[in-house]
RNA sequence: GCCCAUGUGGCGGAAUUGGUAGACGCAGCAGACUCAAAAUCUGCCAUUCGCAAGGGUGUGAAGGUUCGAUUCCUUUCGUGGGCACCA
């Protein structure tokens, strides 16, 4: 019988399928694991070979996990918002959503055909509505919640306001409140003015700054599309420009994300990137007066009278980790982009000084970092050390970024190497202030150093001194201490279509939370992708969408007796304030009715009380269900109140609201029966659905003027930051996740994926956690216990050297070349891609043959024109004159029928052509062959490039281990007998070696244990059910095919994934000897069997009788015999 | 530039973390079976000197610690990833 991998692979998948062995439950009395795989981007692409490295895995792990007897969570979904998907949509008018389903189909089967145990059922994806209605539900947490730096977590927004409205704020509340103010001037100021403070201190908080802007293009940019300063579509040029955005406020949690760290498992250079990101550091701040003057001449700290100068009200503020080198600065250098530059500009410096700035604007932030050459602008003012009174020159260079510090730094040549190189390359003198540590040929950065040259400080050590200074100026009131991060808050905003739309809308300038009823908002459709008219996204072109009525008057509305009311807009106000007041002075039955129908109590529908609609503001209402409920006081009785009573149930009916009544009696006697009637009115009124929700926002709020909707979308990681919680309840549609799924599941044990995410997703995912446990949502603050990084598979590109031949300034066809380095022709030659599929290997090298060149040209017309060649005909034919080659000379005279081509080991990518397809392994191999060997190729941690060629050897032991069972000749040969004590041997070394392996996943060792192990049991010829079974059950996780098969095979009920896992008996593997290797000055000489409870004296004896040692000895005795149990001897001559 | 990782035969990699460098597999070579091919099996396979026995060299490079270093330390070079709007 032969191993047909295709159909046992179908057979067993369908099987499994059909009997749903991979759902998962949330009840169970097994303990529960959670592994989780860092979820793909559906490119259109398609899955390719390197994505499935740490999905097998993961998968190897769970399975293995499952047979150990837990309950595990192995989901797996899609983060389907993306750029590349609007990309397309761009450029062919589809619709990213077609394509997104399109590509997540293809995924889906690529997945299911390697055999992966994923519970479907549980699928998320980032751009369903259903899931981002929480990715908006969970922003709006962040937008209602500020950080206590106190409490030292994310509290309601509304606490702060009240704590404002009672209290008033003092500025030192927190670094974020800008001024301090009394309560009383708090309920003074205007709404706009509160929203402004407020802004200022949510954890989504909206700011204006800098993006990559290309007039041009009409758009922003990301920071890799642009390249050397222009777009790197078009080139056109690119500059900054302050924009709008939404950011998240991070840098709160800096703390928190640091000290997290020391609770999880990450390898530690995981952490050391996460720690370098976050870049804590401590120092000091440092404000400088800056003066303009004509000279610098300093005496004594006091300039000399006789040369004029003026102070400048400006104020240099600098941050130094380095208080301590205080008398060593020499320049300032100030961030281009600051204001402070423009005030401080002498106007003989002021043209250098602006054409500086207009160079600097042009690059990026990478650019600025990553350039080694020094460029700079002295701004022609100096600042005053306040210790000496010296004067330093300030300059400008794009090396000091605006947004870390305070963007302006001391410069200290003789202590950093980047002032120093700064220094000698605009020849500014340097202060050596550390003695001999300084050679002037590079800069020091001790901390060790006597200080001289530095005033009251001359003879103090460094790490002494910065205390210091410290003092001296706290006590000046020029300088403070100061604990800095690198981290800065993360942009939220994108100008782009595919992502979540924020569900805020903007009126007269403050932003506007929608209501989670109002969730999801979803993404309307759109015809062109292309920018908003000012650079917005593409949703600023749907103005039906974004221009929302403007919130009417209660006039506008139709009130018809307000009699207290009217449409101005402070008359709008008065009424929110009156509602406000209302639920201040609300009635004892008002109150008991509040407690009863509060936070979802009554048929899970949420109510408002003093909720203004249009002109009125009902005692209860449920907006969703518009359905009104009025508890009456006496004053109901009177004829005007019956009239205006009325005229408002009239209007609110026209609006679809109705009212019940309840007398303050039957609420204090008769509260049951009250709440039932309130049940009963609720479930005989249909839900509003989003649908039929007018655009207009919900009444009520706003602040009137112009309402719009916000453009900008979410960025990649807003629905990557917590779909670990999503697919642990994926189905539910009141909450993100319910509390007690949460609880059940807990933080993720394993995630798997790669480091190209170790800073941005993984920060992110930890702080939307830590915003959530703040809240109370969920029960930790860390969501991945256990990280594993998985590397890179690579592709292999293959490079062809081709020359362009133009005729009449037409392109006339490509010559490819053998070997384009022994060439001098003076035609230009340029490297193009060959897709890998028809690359193929000779000698070690990888070539293109001239029939896989007519095949190609077959597939696709870009190849058309493509022709070989040899270098030699080139310098035959080519006519230099006209560039210009003769068809005829060339072709016929080629040696061989193939061109070399130049091998580049980079990302797999589509547009490198080097994508290669798990379905096409699958299929030739089997999915059991592919898993196994993917793992074989090395540590899942290592990168490293995708080759085919080991493959035959992981197929082959596969159809070596089938051979243990079936003869292809005889049939059956596996047999009942007894095992041997050898056998048990081989099967416990497995079992040792495969458990160790895959705990510390090890996988590509593993699979060298399976192939040793298959190979000792044919070498002593073993086919016994009692050895092969326990086999299959270690081969599960890693093969789960042909280990199901072959255990059905062996008449096992039941499937074999639920099977007991072997269990490794240590007495079988008792060694009483070993053969020690014997080495004279620590080179190997020998071996000897020795037993293995010798003492040092018995193998000293031993080895001085050995031959081989006696032949090295010469007839010395040895100075020193080591003798390392179990492990080796070393004799010293 | 800064941060992180990594470098071992023709190739992917192994080495119980300081103790026989090259397990396992690919490729290659020689052979068996076969009319032949495929499949399978056996042997060789870092490099160099040698008929052999045996010896020299060898884990990117240069130094150091140690009885002993792929492993620890210092310096240096190459490659890959990240650097905040690719995901």
């Amino acid at each position: 019988m032969e191993y047909k991998f295709n159909e046992i692979e179908k057979k067993w998948q369908d099987h499994w399928k059909e009997k749903k062995v991979y759902k998962v439950s949330n009840e169970s009395t097994k303990p529960k694991y959670y592994v989780l795989d860092m979820f793909p981007y559906p490119s259109g692409a398609g899955l390719h070979v390197g994505h499935p490295l740490g999905y097998i895995a993961s998968d190897i792990y769970s399975r293995y996990k499952r047979l150990k007897g837990f309950n595990v969570l192995h989901p797996m979904g899609f983060d389907s918002f993306g750029l590349p998907a609007e990309q397309y949509a761009l450029e062919t008018g589809q619709h990213p959503a077609e394509t997104t389903k399109k590509n997540i189909a293809t995924f889906k089967s690529q997945l299911d055909k390697i055999g992966f145990c994923y519970d479907w059922e549980r699928e998320v994806q980032t751009s369903d509505p259903n899931y981002y209605k929480w990715t908006q539900w969970i922003f709006l947490q962040l937008f209602n919640s500020y950080y206590d730096t106190t409490a030292n977590k994310a509290k309601p927004i509304a606490e702060l306001v009240k704590s404002f409205e009672t209290n008033g704020a003092a500025t030192h509340d927190s670094p974020l409140t800008t001024h301090a103010f009394t309560a009383a001037e708090w309920n003074g100021y205007s709404k706009q003015q509160q929203e402004e403070i407020l802004m200022n201190r949510r954890l989504a908080f909206s700011k204006y700054g800098e993006v990559n802007w290309c007039e041009a293009l009409g758009t922003v940019l990301a920071n890799d599309e642009v390249v050397n300063g222009v777009s790197e579509r078009g080139g056109h040029p690119v500059e900054k420009k302050k924009m709008r955005q939404w950011y998240l406020r991070i840098t709160a949690y800096a703390d928190r994300l640091l000290d997290g760290l020391e609770t999880v498992d990450f390898s530690d250079s995981m952490k050391e990137m996460q720690r370098n990101w976050i870049g804590k550091s401590q120092g000091a701040e440092i404000t400088f007066q800056v003066v303009n003057s004509q000279s610098s001449i300093v005496n004594n700290g006091v300039p000399d009278s006789g040369v004029p100068f003026t102070i400048h009200h400006s104020l240099l503020t600098v941050y130094t980790t380095r208080p301590d080198t205080i008398f060593g600065v020499d320049f300032m250098v100030v961030a281009p982009e600051l204001d402070l530059v423009q005030q401080i500009k002498t106007p003989e410096q002021t043209a250098a000084v602006d054409e500086y700035i207009a160079y600097v604007k042009s690059r990026s932030d990478v650019d600025r970092m990553a350039e080694k050459k020094i460029t700079g602008c002295f701004t022609g003012a100096y600042a005053v050390n306040p210790f000496d009174g010296k004067q330093i020159p300030i300059w400008i260079s794009e090396y000091v970024l605006a947004g870390y510090g305070t963007g302006a730094i001391m410069a200290v040549p003789c202590g950093d190497e980047r002032d120093f190189k700064f220094a000698k390359h605009f020849n500014i003198p340097i202060t050596n202030i550390i003695g001999s540590y300084f050679n002037g040929e590079e800069a020091n950065a001790t901390k060790e150093a006597l200080l001289e040259n530095s005033g009251f400080l001359n003879g103090v050590k460094m790490t002494d001194a910065a205390e210091i200074v410290l003092q001296q100026l706290e006590e000046k009131g020029i300088g403070k201490r100061k604990v800095n991060y690198r981290m800065r808050d993360a942009g939220f905003s994108r100008q782009r279509y595919w992502g979540e739309p924020f569900p805020i809308i903007w009126s007269d300038g403050v932003a506007i939370p929608l209501d989670a009823e109002e969730l999801p908002l979803q993404l309307p459709h759109v015809d062109k992708y292309g920018p908003g008219p000012s650079g917005e996204g593409p949703l600023a072109n749907i103005t039906d969408w974004v221009d929302l009525t403007p919130n009417p008057s209660p006039k506008e509305r139709g009130a018809k007796d307000p009699g207290y009311m009217n449409s101005t807009k402070d008359e709008w106000r008065k009424t929110l304030q009156f509602a406000k007041q209302n639920r201040k002075d609300a009635t004892v039955e008002e109150d008991i009715i509040w407690q009863e129908v509060r936070n979802r109590k009554i048929a899970d529908c949420k109510f408002r009380r003093q909720h203004p609609i249009a002109g009125y503001i009902p005692d209860f209402v449920c907006l969703e269900k518009r359905l009104i409920v009025e508890i009456d006081g006496g004053y109901h009785n009177e004829a005007d109140q019956i009239k205006f009573d009325t005229a408002r149930e009239s209007w609110l009916a026209e609006q679809g609201f109705t009212m019940i009544r309840f007398t303050n009696d039957e609420v204090n006697n008769a509260l049951k029966t009250v709440l039932k009637n309130i049940e009963q009115a609720l479930s005989t009124k249909e839900s509003i659905s989003e649908a039929a929700e007018s655009n207009s926002p919900l009444p009520g709020r706003g602040v009137g003027g112009e309402v719009k909707r916000e453009t900008s979308t979410m960025p990649g990681y807003a629905g990557s930051s917590w779909y670990f919680l999503r697919y642990m309840d994926p189905k539910n549609t009141a909450t993100f996740c319910d509390r007690k799924a949460s609880d059940y599941w807990n933080q993720v044990d394993l995630y798997i994926g790669g480091t190209e995410h170790a800073v941005g997703h993984l920060l992110y995912s930890r702080l939307w956690t830590k915003v959530l446990f703040d809240l109370g949502l969920i029960g930790y603050d860390e969501p991945f216990k256990r990280l594993l990084n998985q590397g890179m598979i690579q592709g292999v590109s293959a490079l062809v050297k081709r020359i362009m031949v133009v005729k009449n300034d037409e392109v006339n066809r490509f010559l490819l070349i053998p070997d384009a380095t022994k060439s001098q022709t003076p035609l230009e030659i340029i490297q193009f891609y060959v897709p890998v599929k028809y690359v193929e290997y000779k000698d070690n090298q990888l070539i293109l043959t001239r029939e896989n060149l007519l095949k190609l040209q077959e597939e696709s017309p870009l190849y058309l024109n493509w022709e070989l060649a040899t270098v030699n005909n080139i310098f035959e034919s080519v006519d230099l004159q006209n560039n210009f080659i003769e068809r005829q000379s060339l072709t016929d005279n080629l040696k061989d029928d193939y061109v070399t081509l130049q091998p580049l080991v980079e990302k797999m990518s589509k547009s490198k052509y080097n994508v290669v397809n798990p379905d096409d392994v699958v299929d030739k191999y089997g999915a059991d062959t592919f898993r196994m060997y993917e793992m074989f190729l090395g540590p899942v941690e290592a990168s490293k490039p995708w080759d085919t060629k080991g493959i035959e050897g992981v197929h082959r032991f596969l159809r070596k281990l089938w051979r243990l069972f079936n003869d292809e000749l005889k049939g059956k040969v596996w047999n009942n007998d007894k095992a041997t004590d050898a056998e048990l041997k081989i099967l416990h070394r497995t079992i040792k070696k495969i458990e160790e392996d895959t705990e510390k996943f090890s996988f590509n060792t593993a699979v060298s244990a399976f192939m040793i192990c298959v190979n000792d049991l044919f070498d002593v010829k073993c086919h016994k059910k009692e050895v092969l079974e326990k086999i299959l059950i270690l081969l599960v996780p890693y093969a789960p095919h042909i280990a199901e098969e072959l255990w059905s095979q062996l008449g096992n009920e039941g499937t074999i994934l639920d099977a007991q896992y072997p269990t490794f008996n240590a007495a079988l593997l008792v060694e009483s000897s070993k053969e020690y290797p014997v080495s004279i000055n620590g080179k190997v000489r020998t071996n000897i069997n020795l037993s293995l409870d010798l003492q040092q004296a018995d193998v000293e004896k031993i080895i001085a009788e050995n031959e081989v040692v006696q032949k090295w000895l010469e007839g010395k005795a040895p100075k020193k015999v080591i003798y390392v149990k179990n492990k080796m001897i070393n004799v010293v001559i």
